[in-house]
DNA sequence: CGACTTGTTGAGTGAACTCAAGGAGGGTGG
DNA sequence: CCACCCTCCTTGAGTTCACTCAACAAGTCG
């Protein structure tokens, strides 16, 4: 993977060259270790970030300290869309991750006076929201192999160039479970299953999708 | 209720006088009787839909018949953001409805042109993205008891100018089963668990939130 | 008045959870 | 280089709780 900064691979496509160096300008290069924490829900929101390499995990606590694993940003992602006096949830880095530090206003500003910039961020903000949905409807209604079969093909799908059968899980199966809303125990065994049916073969963190028809969810593309 | 259309609903605050009056005139007004159904996922979306009046379900489908309720869509609302060639969710009207129906090719181009207006379909997203989160945490980590009272809670907040403790509940038990991922007679027995600790008084439709404190969820208003 | 839908209750099963212990790898320090 | 620790994953055993199946009550609509 080309080492692309985080406006790029937002708003290369769609900005124009000066409305991307305004962006480029706002934007602060960070690094974060394994496992460091980027955003920590409840705190006011100074700043928000734009992932440029490596994979966040974003979840939301419950005050019993319970936690879910909403979503694995990737780069190229907003972590938290610039919106609300603090954060609603926490990030942490899974493996090194760069990334582009915002300050809020000032994004928010430029997003006010670019009306390129706002629909990048209308096209972000419905596609969160339809990958929410399907993740949704797989969490209320499927059986613990549908909801990971469903997770694999969908993280397939995101990663970038990979028409391939092979997906390598970055993240640790602790949160897998917590992003599909099981007991690790469950995830164990549900990967297990998958293997016995001939679905999938796991390879440590690679995963090779035997024959997992692939399309689901609507207006792709 | 005042007999509000859709257009003033939700864009009275930050539409200037122009940009509302295109508003109401790219509306047509249309109903729909109890059961009806506005959308159907899959179809060609040629057209989306403002909520003036009533409640409206929200659901998405899997190939075997289950279906869950993402939502509950109410005055204000738009049925689905107007974007992708096809609907990916299904909308049935909870009573009469009164909706506000827009072809979309002229939406989206409204939206295109107008600042103010893209503005408030971002915001419209964004809020939507993040009660959807919400409910995926509920839905992933509570149990029933918790999920049926966040859902409550929820509702009540959502409705107009309700601060008092009874709610109405227009929708079915069904209905609220489906979007909670559970079983219909789990909700029974955990509408009937949390009458018996004297957490809610149920009155047919309408339900008596007794004592239960209230807030919950980030950046509220 | 009768058919149908919707909500409630009961009984029994099964699947996922909890608790607990046993590897397997990775990193650190002696 | 090896010993050790620690975290992560896996496996096992037992239990709980939500689901399924089924019957019944209560409205609703024709």
């Amino acid at each position: 993977m080309p080492l692309a900064t985080f406006p790029d691979l937002f708003g290369k496509t769609a900005l124009n060259s000066r409305e991307l160096r305004k962006l480029r300008q706002l934007a602060t290069q960070v690094r974060f270790r394994s496992g460091q924490q980027i955003v920590a829900e409840g705190e006011v929101a100074t700043e928000v970030y734009g992932l440029s390499r490596g994979v966040v995990r974003v979840c939301k606590k419950l005050a019993d300290g319970r936690h879910h694993v909403l979503r694995f940003a990737l780069p190229g992602d907003f972590v938290e869309l610039p919106r609300g006096e603090r954060h609603c949830l926490s990030a942490n880095a899974i493996g090194a991750v760069s990334a582009s530090r915002f300050a809020r206003s000032e994004l928010f500003e430029f997003i006010e006076t670019s009306r390129n910039m706002m629909r990048l961020m209308l096209d972000f903000a419905t596609e969160e929201l339809r990958r929410s949905q399907d993740l949704m409807l797989s969490l209320g209604r499927n059986t613990p192999e549908e909801q990971l079969t469903a997770f694999l093909l969908g993280w397939r799908k995101r990663l970038p160039r990979r028409p391939g059968r092979v997906v390598s899980l970055p993240m640790s199966r602790r949160d897998i479970a917590a992003h599909l809303g099981m007991a690790p125990e469950t995830l164990t065994r549900t990967f297990g299953k998958l293997q016995q049916k001939e679905i999938i073969h796991i390879m440590g963190d690679d995963v090779d999708l035997l024959e997992i028809g692939q399309s689901r969810g609507c207006a792709k593309g």
